[in-house]
DNA sequence: CACAACTTACTACTCTGTAAGTAACTTTGT
DNA sequence: ACAAAGTTACTTACAGAGTAGTAAGTTGTG
């Protein structure tokens, strides 16, 4: 993660991985196979991670969802390593034949999926007709979190991870509870 | 561009944008110094063009910039190839040495302080005491487009690119000109 | 005649993946 | 209890492909 976050997959060179771990890249193909799966294991392994960190604590729906995205964001602006891997390889996927493709694809759908169902469970608990708007809320949502990473990346004297994030999230969130015309 | 853009700065080898041109890239090389200086004029020239594009056109300031954001989103579903290579190449430049960073750390102030001002005179025009959310709007614009910009390249069916940025953008102008609180 | 726009040929490097070998550890048969 | 056999976790060495950049030569042009 660190290597492919810092250099991205197609710099980040086996040897160096290798090297952090006090192997050489042979040793890390024997156990990975391949450098591809190597990149696949290390956001499986993440995935996993991720889950077990949130077991025993109840994953949060509804409004809540949307206060622990704020509270990501706060989290994100210590962990500028983990947030660079992320920015770094799901740009990258997009590009041809990138082996991450697919895993990003599904990522955002299931991210998408979870947040769109938030926004129909706090519509339905506060009686609101479930509004059109809730599928391009929950994609601007993802949207807006990793396009204010990368500016932050890029210049984290001028960017406020955080405080852009929440402002953004709060901004969207209202407009689909209850909608205005500004333009 | 469309090489940097379907590959990637580092995937994307001088042959492949020689061959493009029906040269070898020894050739290209003898015009531009290095794949560096390539890449920093492939940016510069886009920027010189949109320039001239916008030229005879007023610049657009004030409620109406927000409107030419929109407009450019729908005009960007349309481009994926220009599209696929900002994404790739400014979350590129994110990484260790890229010879790009500098010229995206600049395009994002400057970005930024365009729809800053713009968000000020539509605060001016309406009497509204200038928000301190103001920054944090500008930024968080810019970014739900890059990032809607990624989500709609890995899965196009899946997210309307026009339709979500419009509504992103609607609801963070609304909240600059007359905060809510949602969570 | 000078110079610009190339090409060919080459160097030097980086990188993934493979093959063969080695040392330690585990299992199994008696 | 213990040795033979197999397995795991590597290393070293190498093959093979790709790539940026350089040097020297060629052709056309003002």
């Amino acid at each position: 993660m660190t290597t492919f976050g810092a250099r991205g997959y197609n710099k980040g060179p086996l040897t160096e991985i290798a090297e952090q771990v006090g192997m050489t890249h042979a040793g890390v193909l024997h156990h990975f196979g391949s450098k591809d799966q190597l990149l696949l294991e290390v956001l499986r392994y993440r995935d996993e991670s991720d889950v077990k960190d949130l077991e025993g604590q109840h994953i949060p729906g509804g409004i809540e969802l949307f206060r622990h995205l704020v509270r990501t964001a706060l989290l994100n602006a210590r962990r500028a390593g983990l947030v660079q891997a992320y920015v770094v390889l799901s740009a990258e996927s997009v590009t041809e034949g990138h082996p991450a493709r697919d895993w990003f694809v599904e990522r955002y759908r299931t991210l998408r999926r979870e947040v769109g169902e938030a926004f129909r469970a706090v519509c339905a608990e506060r009686g609101i007709d479930e509004p059109a708007t809730v599928d391009r809320a929950a994609a601007s949502i993802l949207a807006v979190m990793d396009g204010l990473q990368v500016q932050w990346l890029l210049d984290p004297e001028q960017v406020d991870l955080a405080e852009s994030s929440a402002f953004a999230i709060e901004a969207i969130v209202a407009q689909v509870l209850d909608p205005r015309e500004a333009l």
